[in-house]
DNA sequence: CGCCGTTTTGACATGGTTCAAACGTCGTGG
DNA sequence: CCACGACGTTTGAACCATGTCAAAACGGCG
């Protein structure tokens, strides 16, 4: 049923020459490689983040290792904001990823104003919508569906030109941790929905075509 | 799999005169009989709310009928606050209920501040964390923890005394589209649980008390 | 008392999981 | 350049938790 990984390997997350520099300065960039953990559940929250490039996926764990992804967050996307002063969420890097890392100072939602904190509040408020149609794909969605789901949500996301070609950034358990199913279920669906044309995996699986919009979108509900 | 009901009837949501109040005052109480509907989805979003006395559910409908109930709420929650101009959930009253409506009006979040303001950002973070919770309910947690999680979370916020005599104000449909599972499944699961000592279901079947929370904690895991 | 909606129970069906193994791909080192 | 090992993906077969369908039991109410 879990296909969390226990095998991350747990690596510092920021150089000691660059905590310096985040402790002096508004802003610092930082990159990862593909797993290292940007920040852990339970984590001090002292800063926030947005993704410069690369994918992003927050995620919490079950004591037993079942393993649940929030969210795939993209370039541009705003992520690891709380309200309190802990990290509900751990963060790790779905392959290279380069983030921008926000000091949390004052940036309180109801706090100072300015354009980043409008752009905080706007993407809480976007966190939350998502969060309720994951509740409905998870609550009440057959796997198909939630696989069709997925893909048109990514593919808007990712602004793929109308090629319809889509690059699947994250590997199959991921998506399986994201969509409540299992991997074998994921492989499964997708090679269905390929059978029956509404996509086209690429011969090294990680990216899709989407051959039949509409038929998707049907599915989608 | 669904057990939304097409019964609701559709009443109007206020008596003409309260609709003339509402509009030159900031705020103002409404009452809504067991399975009215309080807003539909969709709807303008010109008002939101707060829970006086009652249960309130907001729920959103695939177009197969298929429910899921994002949240029930309890006197003193807010609801139905909204990003854009709709409301992107229906909410309804379980039971008798009496809420306070309060014009949205420069209420946006970002905008004017206050204690209202405060209030309102404080519970969209707190909706937000539900959400995530609720996640990781859906897509990971068997029918029992489910159960288990939403028993302990409402003895929680119900703020029942040790006694621990929970009255369970929602009928088996309401529970089934929270928890992502069938009336039948609910049903099962609460008996099982009762035979196994967690909990005693009360003859009218309407309360639950939890005899064994520890138990029940390590459920929900 | 008798109706009606809700809850419970039973028997059965099935979508998705589990367990196991084959297959590819990729990076590494001989 | 190829053999190797690690990892991710796919596929197969058996199983099981939960869904489905049907009916009985219960409780409330006119």
């Amino acid at each position: 049923m879990q296909t969390a990984l226990a095998t991350t390997p747990r690596i510092p997350s920021i150089a000691p020459g660059l905590r310096i520099e985040a402790a002096s300065r508004p802003e610092t960039q930082r990159g990862f490689g593909a797993g290292e953990e940007i920040f852990a559940e339970g984590d001090r929250a002292g800063f926030f983040y947005r993704v410069a490039s690369g994918t992003v996926r927050t995620c919490r764990l079950l004591p037993d290792g079942r393993r649940q992804i929030d969210a795939f967050h993209l370039p541009g996307d705003i992520f690891g904001v709380e309200a309190g002063t802990e990290h509900r969420f751990g963060a790790e890097a779905v392959g290279e990823v380069r983030v921008i890392a926000y000091r949390r100072e004052r940036m309180l939602l109801t706090g100072e104003d300015g354009p980043l904190a409008r752009e905080v509040a706007a993407a809480t408020l976007r966190a939350l919508a998502r969060a309720q149609d994951q509740m409905m794909l998870l609550g009440r969605k057959s796997a198909r569906e939630r696989i069709a789901s997925f893909l048109l949500d990514l593919a808007e996301r990712m602004a793929d030109g109308p090629s319809g070609h889509l690059r699947l950034p994250m590997p199959r358990t991921d998506m399986a941790d994201h969509l409540g199913l299992t991997v074998e279920s994921v492989s499964r669906c997708l090679t269905q929905l390929e059978r029956d044309g509404l996509i086209a995996l690429s011969p090294d699986r990680h990216s899709v075509r989407l051959r039949d919009r509409a038929a998707l979108r049907h599915l989608d509900a």
